[in-house]
DNA sequence: AAAATACGTCAATAGTGCTGACGTAATTTC
DNA sequence: GAAATTACGTCAGCACTATTGACGTATTTT
């Protein structure tokens, strides 16, 4: 067929190589190891009828127990009304809460319900094999150099939300029972 | 307001943290790096009218020159239809073009012109310039390292996809200037 | 009292992905 | 040589995530 209907250009027949100096093998990398890295979660939350922005919500909820509406919005940077059929989907199947602000009762702060805290372990717990299985036998120097890489990637402006959550939490009680 | 339509279950108040055995702090860096570092590229594809699946396969088709349909499709992992509407656009103007295969006359291999091989490029610099920033003050060794752990990241299966272009092409004229 | 803020919601649209089905040309198999 | 298979294109319909714009309400700030 070798459909002649446009002015045809000449193809290239060279493939692009890191010659011209761009890093094609890591950026080509990076779109592999996302792509089979949000795999798993996938699977798992299709049984639930949710898609990647729940698990998103899911996640930051787990991890900033309390935040606000509009601070989820800062972390995800998408718009509310990209968020607020996610977040009351995860709500009404009682994954989510919402408990007025303290100090401002505008606010709604969020957090995970027992349920919503198991669907998140499970949700990282493939993603976190498959981290440890990247790192076998890495010590934790190169850990620390991955995640440092992971960081230096972000935009400087949002390393910040980053490290809200420390490493280790240095909050009494570790517990919810 | 404090919603109570439903039958609330007790809100959680303390953060997950890397205590479960999860490596949240990984999981996290790789959500936001990732973001970042498709963000750039994105801005660029608006003003084509493009999205990100228009980069992927603009990027393969720079990447494996003469790749057929099937070979496109078992890359990205997406279905037919949903490369078609891609594709042709991306034919349409003139930055892809397609041959007929040589052996088999079915097949449609698949080429850049060189407007999509600039565009290809001008999609790829911000992404390199983020990852030699990110890079900065490494060398050669930690460079690799992170080119493992990315490849380690990759489903086994498919690491084989990954080689098709060596770092070095063999081939003997290495440019088309 | 007025303005600004935090949030919820309605309506419309875009981009990307999916499944199923059908058609055509070319190749392979019997 | 006829039949089955393959590679590709395409049509129709659906789902999810995200977008922008607009409006309403409760609450806080000015």
């Amino acid at each position: 067929m070798t459909d002649r209907s446009h002015p045809t250009a000449k193809p290239i027949r060279t493939a692009i190589t890191d010659e011209d100096g761009i890093d094609f093998a890591i950026i080509e990398l990076f779109f592999f190891a996302y792509r089979d890295f949000t795999s798993d979660p996938d699977q798992i939350l299709a049984d639930y009828g949710f898609g990647r922005a729940h698990h998103r919500v899911l996640h930051f909820v787990n991890r900033r127990p309390g935040l606000t509406v509009a601070e989820l919005l800062d972390v995800l940077k998408i718009t509310k009304q990209s968020l607020a059929r996610v977040l009351k989907q995860l709500i009404d199947t009682g994954h989510v809460v919402q408990l007025q602000g303290p100090r401002d009762r505008r606010q709604r702060e969020l957090y995970p319900t027992a349920k919503g805290r198991a669907l998140a372990l499970a949700l990282a717990r493939p993603q976190s094999r498959r981290i440890h299985a990247a790192l076998e036998d890495s010590g934790a120097t190169e850990r620390a150099l991955i995640e440092r890489f992971l960081e230096a990637m972000v935009n400087p402006e949002l390393r910040a939300q980053i490290d809200i959550v420390p490493a280790k939490m240095s909050g009494k009680s570790h517990g919810d029972h």
